[in-house]
Formats: structure tokens, sequence, C-alpha cells
DNA sequence: TTATTTGTTCTATCTTTACTGAACTAAAAA
DNA sequence: TTTTTAGTTCAGTAAAGATAGAACAAATAA
């Protein structure tokens, strides 16, 4: 990466990534695109300027198409592949799919619920408890999404 | 663990916790203190029904303790300490630090957004969106936890 | 055809980290 | 006092996972 900034930001865009369970390279990646000038980025470029092997952008650019960060694009007469922020990324659904977090959760807890004897004692009535948050916070979010989704904010472009 | 299925609810607990970033035996310890019968757990009690070393158990009940699941109770003439799930858990807070996750990724995009030269390219628009995105998110879900907060369900007990 | 480009995939290495075992501390019991 | 109980902490091990390197495949170019 030219920039002395830019690569420091690739560097931490890693670091946070990391910090969410991705890949530290997966950070580098999504990172480079967000600070690249060029319009679309090449596998060869994001192996120069992150300075990665090929298998490491192989493997992590698969993860970010896969999570639906990014998308490849061609052009005729050209082999490379190049790589771009996905425009038809869908957010609701990324929010979606960190709500299932808090889903398997309360269905652990509804398990643990079943598995007491005495439903009436200190830790049956904390469970029943946690499982009401869990509901709660569902459904809320689930009307923040649903609120996103329709009254939403447009789509760039 | 006695029980066979509590055995098994407890292995379940370890892996979903492991899933959310959390160590595999912090899931087992707070699996094991949802299904005890005892109101209250000891730390034996946990190293024999885990199997699994008291540096281990030592260990992952302090991280159970310090993110606000489980606290220690003792009893006067008695030298052990005893684990329960903890009733002043701040169901919100836990909320808000899920929160923080989104605004440490708004934050990075908004650096990403001023390294930018061009700012009205295909890149530059993505991620100026995605700043929307997430400062809707982050709107929504605080307005979210404050009604939690406040029209609140009951603490239990 | 053979050589080059563009990536992919497999194996090995390197790093991280969870867990264990042993040594240790603090307090109570003998 | 010495011994036992209850738990902590440190140092080492083992397992998981991320990255690198090399072999490979598929397509185009020469």
């Amino acid at each position: 990466m030219e920039d002395k900034n830019k690569a420091k930001f690739v560097e931490e865009a890693g670091l946070l990534m990391e910090s969410f369970g991705m890949t530290r390279m997966s950070g580098r990646i999504l990172g480079a695109i967000l600070v690249s000038d060029n319009e679309k980025i090449s596998f060869f470029e994001l192996v120069e300027w992150i300075r990665a092997s090929k298998s490491s952008i192989s493997t992590n650019i698969r993860l970010l198409i896969r999570i639906g960060f990014v998308k490849m694009v061609t052009i005729p007469a050209d082999r490379k592949t190049y790589y771009i922020l996905n425009d038809e990324i869908n957010w609701g659904d990324l929010l979606s799919n960190r709500m299932k977090m808090l889903t398997l959760f309360k269905i652990l807890l509804r398990k643990a619920w079943d598995l007491r004897v005495d439903k009436n004692d200190r830790t049956s009535n904390w469970t029943r408890n946690a499982i009401g948050f869990y509901e709660w916070t569902e459904k809320a979010m689930t009307e923040m999404i649903d609120k996103y989704n329709n009254t939403g904010i447009r789509k760039e472009k």
C-alpha cells in the first residue's frame, strides 16, 4: 500500500476484524478495498499491497464474499478477477445473523429449564427471568430490523 | 454430573459459549450451574462434575464473574466458596457491550472515509451508506435498551 | 504444442490459547 | 507447631487455527 496512513489503516482493520472473530487477513483485505483509490482491486494488487501469500488472500477473499461484504467482478477479455464492496449487501440480514446468537442462547436456557427438577428454586427463577429477557430482546430487534427494511434507508446508487 | 442428559447439556453449553468467543470451559461451568439441583454449587463440585482441572475451573469461573453472569457466595463458618447465577446482572449493559462492536466498526469506516481521495466514487458511496446504516442501528439499539431499562421487565425476587 | 497467467488447494509451519499439573498461598484444624 | 482444606498462579503441553509455500488446474498466449 503506497500511502503510509493507508497501510496503517489496513493493519488496524485487520486487528479489529480479528477481535470480531474473523481472521486478521480478511480484515486487512476489507481495509485495503475500503481505502483503495481504484474503483476495483485485483487479486495481485491485494497480494502486493498487503504483502501476504496468494493462498491466504485467496482463502480470505472467499470468506469476505461468503459473508456478503465483497463481490467479484470480471471484465470481458481480461483474465483477472477484481473485487469490490458489495452494494447488494443486506444490512438487515447482517443484523439478523447477529441476533441468531441471542436465539441460540435462549434455546439453551430453555433446555436448562426443561432439565430442572424444582421449577421454583432460585436458579429456576433466574432462568425463567433470563428467557424472558431474551424473548423481549428478540422481539424488539425483529421490530427494529423490520423498521429498517421498510421505512429504511434507501439503497445507494 | 450424575444425570446423563445434564452431562450432555453441559457439553452443549460449552460448545455454544465457545462459538460466542468465550472458552468452552466457561460454558461448561455456566451449564453446570444452570442444571444443578443444588441452590449453590461449590468449587469442588464443579471440578468433579465437569472433570476438569482446578486451575481451569478457577480461571473460568473468574471469567464468568467478570462478565457478570455468576457471583460468589460464602457462608459463615464454611471455608468453601459457592457460586450462583447473578440476580443483579444488568441485561441492558450486556446488550450495550455487544453494541460496542458496531460502534468500533463504524469508527473504522469513518477512518476509511477520511482517507479516501475521491469522496464520490463507488467505494466512497458504499462507505457513506454503510456509516449511515451503523448510525441508524446504534440509535435504534440505544432506544431499545433505554426502553428495556425503563418500562423494563421487573427484577425477579 | 509449450509457456504464461491467474488463481486454487493441499501440506507444513508458526502462533495463539485453552487446559493441565504442580508449586504455592492463606486460613483453619489438629 | 504441623497438617489439611480451598483455591490461585505459574510454567509447560497440546490442540486449534491462520498463514506460507509449493504443487496443481484451467485458461489463454506464443
